[in-house]
DNA sequence: TTGTAAGCGTTATCAC
DNA sequence: GTGATAACGCTTACAA
């Protein structure tokens, strides 16, 4: 490994001078500074970030927590972001937690260690007073998952909307028997609370009384979809129609309501939620709420990195719209 | 920032003891091990990764390059690999390319300077002979893509078995005029080459001549697929079935062509490759090759991590099956 | 068994 | 404008 001082030796300077010129120091006669650069590139010299780091310098990485890669919500969240970052100098790391709130903390812990400068969490597996602490070491960006008492920015989208529309638009196709199937619970705080107020309001205001048997939780994958659809199909008295919390599950409910011989929208109307690629493709193509997904991923890089650079608020909520896509499936 | 010094005060012993405690250096009297382990615990002590890689000891970052992480054959290759990693103790630096060669030298950089201990290539950009010089700074292992003449562990599947069953099965099924539709080139190296040569084979053997114009390239997206379903129908002589170099590409080329209201596999029989859940969701599911994606990645984490730890050879081809998944679309 | 001191590659301070 | 030198937090000879 080659070091400022090899650069320094053979440049005849001090490796004073050497890191002068990476820094951009302004006051150096332009022929050492000519110098050392042909001595860096000669070598093939790159500064070594730990030591810059240990240093106190430098600051390259930012952190992404999510629950599972493979979801393609995260993905393109990750995506968006990983371009941000590129963009202004950094490196993005990956964390998967596997909804496991250890590994969420040992991520945490990379703040602490300065591997990270600062961490954008797309899910949140423990309580926040457990993560609060580790604002101390550095910012905190939430992005689709929001608490309200917190005090970080927050980037996220009008779920409460987005389940509202979602569920009024199938009121409106004269719907009055809709089952929801939710990735979350139907607990009372965040993003799962939102949805659950919005498909409550829906049904109010359509005078329709919420039926318990039809609230399906902890649904995810094209797998929960297939299973979800069995139960359904098991009821002595079904939903005509169903909204799921994912274009997944509902591309798993579709799949085994057809297989059931079942016509869709006609004996079952289903929508989905997040508008993923999958949608499109499905047949019938799914209506669906479309998330922002892109747009949150760069607003999120971007907020955290204007954190990083003093140019950005410490604590805001940016909210971004939802939009309904109707397709064919409703 | 509490460091080994806090540590050693508060325990009141030596840093050096305080480090020998963190490294699990075996002579130590149990007693001030305690003491060391107590006030670690008391002062939330986490060692500085950035001291530690600067002192030439630590190794605990991978880093995965893919051209799009939002691809899912990619984003399930790298969620195996962050678990291989993790369970280890590593933690996975996603490098996203978006097929630009220096974007990717510049993520190759992180093993020169000692972000990343070691990088598993998912994709390549440049040629050969521009990344080899990287293996002098630490390990490669080449997951997915492969080169001949190259050095260093690869993780493949056999390409051209899988394209030669998956378009056998076309010709079993009574098809003569098969179009191939490709992600990559239709060049002579690599994966590619691979490919070709299994569509060539396969139709060679049962004495069909390959048609250029029925030979696609570059072709990557659900967008792709369904402008390639507009070539197709434009053709006088069009092709009653089309192999695809992706399941995405494939639902593109469904949708469009059951719009235009060709009914698949009758008018039109599609066969894709990866297996990617989008597969079986597809209406008609959608015959396909099966790539072990979740194996290649456990493999190509368990291989750079025993080269880390100096357990595994330095360079071997490892090579998994793959698999024809007969659905309803042929 | 424990401690002292040197050094990893960089940058900040202070002289010149 | 330039160069010694001391840190940053850690590990490891070498001594004791």
């Amino acid at each position: 490994m080659t070091t400022i001082i090899d650069v320094a030796r053979l440049a005849g300077v001090s490796k004073t001078t050497v890191s002068r010129v990476i820094n951009n120091y302004p006051h150096i006669s332009p022929d050492k500074k000519e110098q050392v650069l042909k001595a860096m590139e000669q070598l093939g010299f790159t500064p070594n970030p730990s030591a810059r780091r240990l240093r106190g310098q430098l600051a390259t990485t930012i952190a992404v927590v999510v629950p599972k890669i493979v979801n393609p919500f995260f993905s393109y969240l990750v995506d968006a972001i990983e371009q941000v970052g590129y963009w202004k100098g950094y490196q993005t790391l990956i964390c998967q937690t596997n909804e496991d709130k250890e590994k969420e903390l040992s991520y945490l812990n990379l703040l602490k260690t300065k591997q990270a400068d600062g961490i954008i969490m797309a899910s949140i597996e423990n309580d926040w007073e457990d993560i609060k602490p580790y604002t101390e070491y550095g910012p905190i960006v939430l992005c689709n998952e929001y608490i309200n008492r917190a005090d970080v920015p927050m980037i996220r989208v009008d779920q409460y909307q987005g389940t509202y529309i979602g569920v009024k638009h199938l009121i409106d196709r004269g719907h009055r028997k809709i089952a929801y199937c939710t990735g979350g619970l139907f607990t009372d705080f965040g993003k799962d609370r939102d949805r659950n107020m919005g498909y409550q309001k829906a049904l109010a205001e359509a005078g329709i009384q919420v039926n318990p048997n039809w609230i399906l939780v902890d649904k995810h994958t094209i797998e929960d979809g297939k299973q979800t659809m069995q139960q359904l199909l098991e009821m002595k008295d079904r939903p005509t129609a169903v909204f799921t919390g994912s274009d997944e599950i509902a591309g798993g409910l579709m799949l085994a309501a057809k297989k059931a011989g079942l016509s869709i929208p006609r004996d079952l109307a289903v929508i989905g939620f997040d508008d993923q690629p999958i949608a499109e493709v499905l047949d019938p193509g799914l209506t669906t709420i479309r998330q922002p997904i892109e747009q949150m991923g760069k607003k999120a890089g971007e907020v955290l990195l204007d954190i990083l650079n003093q140019t950005g608020p410490g604590a805001a909520v940016y909210e971004l719209p939802v939009e309904l896509i109707i397709r064919q499936s409703t």
